[in-house]
RNA sequence: GGAGAGUUGCCGGAGUGGCCGAACGGGUUCGCCUGCUAAGCGAAUGUUCAGGGUAAACCUGGACCGGGGGUUCGAAUCCCCCACUCUCCGCCA
């Protein structure tokens, strides 16, 4: 959620930046919205205060032992007012909230224009990319290996869900702890949070209202609940409505959880192999910082993610997101495209995004400022994939390729693999 | 799932239906004192919304004592529902 001030303070420079991410504000829905807002409040605020001014007057009669009775009646014919007004207020407020909450963030200053993927920028690129002649790709390398099984996954589920086994299994898991053990040398505090959230959570980090057919629901009690498509979401809400120390910041977490996605909008795509799951397990950070330290926060966040890529010897390339790429609710982000042989091109593997206020102010997350400066500001939220594990686990399958269809092992990983050195048959 | 006890400001903890936005204590900040520290003394210390003033300070009004309803002229205080926490019982990995 944007801070409303910008809507009044700086409206066609806010309007702007909105239309480079080709969202269109509607000026006069809005302005609508703050004039019946406007009365609203002062109606009802007005009302309220000849209430609570005929109350203290009651009070006061009372204890000077004298009639109150007129007062009685005035009050009593008023309340129905009160009421109506009340239910205006209410009905105007909400409207009000639901048409900021599905305005996007706008872009930083920095973030270049365009409307796809073509207009993403890229940043660096690290490590030579492996051209084979005859590159094999993770699914024919897994189910030969025997460390891949997707014809029994979608026996016990459906499409689109994978069984490990094995060296894969182990794999998988070794890739977990493997990152977590760095990222806590990078100063992330480790977190296992529940994989299945409220509603609110999903609304904090900007899942919901809008996005809510990528979710899988589930009922519990009288409500339901979500399994979360990253742990972005239990870890930004960790801290909802509450007031950080300004010399606690910055707050960094890292954890491994799964991820459930129904990708409701990409049946067409990635229908093989595991690049696309409904479940995965992924490796987030989340960063909450200053204003002043968020920039800086994200480069170092994405650099941790990089170097993950880089200890397991995998080129990528760091592309900085074009406004119509971006996330609904990210200020800027850049991807990490790792790269695939058997595509022959680079593939997302890890997303890292600065979100200004726009969580904080939906999460209620502020920071107490030391004195003399005083006074409470929202938090800057950030958070990275560092990594995708299944994402990860297709790069290291697809670039350790040999010849004879054993793959061998990043030397990083050895150690988390029992001394493996090579997945062979 | 059953029974009971709770939920108040940064923290602890009071609060008879009416100057209670909230006593008291602690903490924190500022000042005084002090060779330094500690102690002591004095003062300050909520959020948010609307309006006024705007560089700010500030002023006026509304709301906020877990959340939502209700009773009442008036609710932190009474009633109902819900959530959460704690203790005991049951069940369970």
């Amino acid at each position: 959620m944007l801070d409303p001030h910008v809507f009044r303070d700086q409206l066609d420079i806010t309007i702007q930046r909105l239309r480079d991410r080709y969202f269109e504000f509607d000026r006069s829905a809005w302005s609508a919205l703050e004039i019946a807002r406007r009365k609203a409040i002062q109606d009802l605020e007005g009302l309220k205060a000849d209430r609570n001014k005929i109350t203290d007057q009651i009070r006061s009669r009372k204890q000077a032992q004298e009639n109150t009775s007129d007062l009685l009646e005035k009050q009593k014919a008023s309340s129905e007012n009160l009421a109506q007004c009340e239910k205006v207020m209410r009905d105007i407020e909400s409207e009000w909230e639901s048409f900021l909450s599905l305005i996007p963030n706008v872009p930083h200053v920095s973030v270049p224009l365009g409307q796809t993927s073509g207009n993403n920028q890229e940043i660096k690129t690290w490590g030579t990319p492996r051209v084979l002649d005859h590159p094999q790709d993770h699914i024919d390398l897994g189910v030969h290996l025997g460390i891949l099984d997707l014809e029994r996954a979608t026996k016990i589920t459906g499409s689109r869900f994978a069984v490990l086994k094995g060296a894969g299994a182990q794999l998988e898991r070794a890739l977990g702890a493997f990152m977590l053990d760095i990222h806590l040398k990078h100063g992330y505090s480790e977190v296992i949070p529940p994989y299945l959230v409220n509603p609110e959570s999903m609304y904090g980090t900007g899942q919901l209202p809008k996005f809510e057919n990528d979710l899988f629901k589930v009922p519990h009690g009288e409500s339901h609940l979500y399994l979360i498509p990253t742990a972005e979401v239990p870890i930004t809400n960790l801290y909802r409505d509450e007031i950080l120390k300004e010399t606690e910041l910055p707050v960094r977490h890292c954890a491994l959880t799964p991820c459930f996605r129904s990708e409701a909008g990409s049946y067409g795509k990635d229908t093989k192999g595991i690049i696309r799951q409904h479940q995965f397990h992924k490796v987030e950070l989340v960063s909450f910082t200053r204003e002043e330290d968020a920039p800086q926060e994200l480069e170092r966040l994405t650099e941790n993610a990089e170097n993950i890529l880089e200890m397991l010897e995998l080129p990528y390339r760091r592309m900085l997101l074009c406004t119509g790429d971006m996330g609904f609710s990210s200020h800027k982000t850049y991807d990490l495209e790792v790269w695939l042989p058997s595509q022959q091109t680079y593939r997302e593997i890890s997303s890292c995004s600065w979100f200004g206020t726009f969580q904080a102010r939906r999460i209620g997350l502020k920071y107490r400022t030391s004195p003399p400066k005083g006074g409470n500001r929202h938090l800057h939220t950030l958070n990275g994939s560092a990594l995708a594990i299944g994402r990860t686990w297709v790069a290291i399958i697809e670039n350790g390729q040999q010849a004879d269809g054993s793959i061998v092992l990043p030397k990083a990983l050895v150690p988390y693999m029992g001394g493996l050195e090579r997945i062979t048959l």
